[in-house]
DNA sequence: ACAAAAGTGTTCCTCTTACACCCATGA
DNA sequence: TCATGGGTGTAAGAGGAACACTTTTGT
């Protein structure tokens, strides 16, 4: 007995930035509408892999083409695996979509981060994406929703453990910004002074020198990542507080 | 253009056991060998995935033929998905073994924990597989060795974050035996009056009254675990610890 | 002068760490 | 009585949490 294997794998890419205030992704407008399947509909950038390619090469090709940048944090999360995920017309409209003949799509999550600016913005609004505020965002097609709100929880544990957060940053920042995008992600509002000292007290981030300017208040200083010293932490990290910060 | 696609999916697992001394992970040997392949060859338990199955299901199927248990603790890690992780004589050998005709076979790792006892062990050398200790391990077919290596990571991360450590401990337990286990699945030694202190004072374990028979030492206390405690510490859990133990 | 956000110190308390000896049992 | 592993307490230090006012700038 020999069975052709038919499944299709597609990525799906939650691409977070922030714009100083508030967490947002990428979403995309579906294109190539069918019957009951509108224009209108908002999905996360995606693509089905190709013959001869990783997933995560597939990941970066769907971050290149819906962001223009390259060299993007990515990182996978879990895979949707329900057999009935895609069906009916949604199947439909996926396989005229991607030119492809299946009884069944798997895809894989993954999350990426990008620091924001202008440019960027600029490239995905001539490409009809839009950044949305992530708790703003109340439905989109298939299971994104799901894969989205996997992707966040991914990225809440994330960046209270590694400096992902830098990922999100320009490269000069201020204080009170890293703390915005603290809050921000993770929800949870922190005391200014306790930040600063623990922040300032790791080395983590080194002054510039340089401060804010034409700001209706005491101009805030800039910073930078440290690489240095994080990696010198990372290493030590295994064995810091006992069974590691284990806390039942 | 039309693509038909072609891509199996299978699912391998790294079953981790304990038995008081050292972590374990289960291993069967290769059947049906054919030419350059031999049965001596050790793998990860693993199986494609069936059309109407979800991939948790189908590890969970795994387990079940390799364990003969439902219902054990079971979690993704990651994809595998390099297109030539599995060519020529080890595709040839995949495609006879589970009746299937493929050009790409993609594989999701998952690691389950089962508590070790006689009746397993008796069933698993039935079905000719063995639990090896996890240290010892050199080498595994394709990339097995990778699998493990990926899901020992996650469970040396996860047992330090969640009560996972029951999962592999028998129901009753002395508390030398709880930090045995995390001492051989980290790696690191722990003191144990201060495991004592914070186990105990968390109240994540309950003492039975009961005490070991017949030791050659003074008996210990057998404690189980106290799944209401954890619940309740779980939901306050984000806002422990200033930034949740970030530590850089 | 005022509005707006930046920046700064101290105290209390909890948790981590390091460390050494007596206890109960079976052989 | 001896070998084996079980079980116990304390002191010093580090880090987390809570808390309010002054500074600098543009308007």
């Amino acid at each position: 007995m020999t069975i052709e294997t038919n499944t299709a794998i597609s990525v799906d890419c939650a691409v977070f930035g922030f714009d100083g205030r508030s967490l947002k992704v990428l979403l995309i407008k579906r294109r190539y509408p069918i019957d009951d399947l509108s224009a209108e509909d908002l999905k996360l950038p995606g693509a089905m892999i190709l013959e001869n390619e990783t997933l995560p090469e597939a990941a970066n090709r769907v971050l290149e083409e819906s962001t223009g940048l390259s060299d993007i944090y990515l990182k996978q999360t879990s895979i949707f695996s329900a057999p009935d995920r895609v069906s009916g017309k949604e199947m439909e409209w996926i396989c005229r979509f991607h030119g492809i003949a299946t009884r069944r799509v798997v895809t894989v999550g993954y999350y990426a981060l990008v620091k924001l600016n202008p440019g960027i913005v600029s490239y995905t609004t001539r490409k009809g994406a839009k950044w949305v505020e992530v708790d703003s965002i109340r439905s989109l097609i298939m299971d994104h929703m799901e894969i989205l709100a996997d992707a966040l929880a991914n990225l809440q544990r994330e960046i209270t453990h590694t400096p992902v957060a830098f990922e999100l940053l320009p490269r000069k920042f201020t204080i009170n910004q890293f703390q915005s995008l603290f809050e921000a992600v993770t929800g949870i509002s922190i005391d200014n002074r306790n930040f600063r000292k623990k922040i300032l007290g790791s080395g983590i981030i080194t002054p510039t020198g340089e401060f804010e300017k034409n700001v209706p208040h005491k101009p805030a200083q800039y910073y930078i990542f440290n690489k240095t010293v994080f990696r010198k932490a990372e290493k030590d990290k295994f064995k810091l507080n006992f069974i590691n910060n284990w806390t039942y």
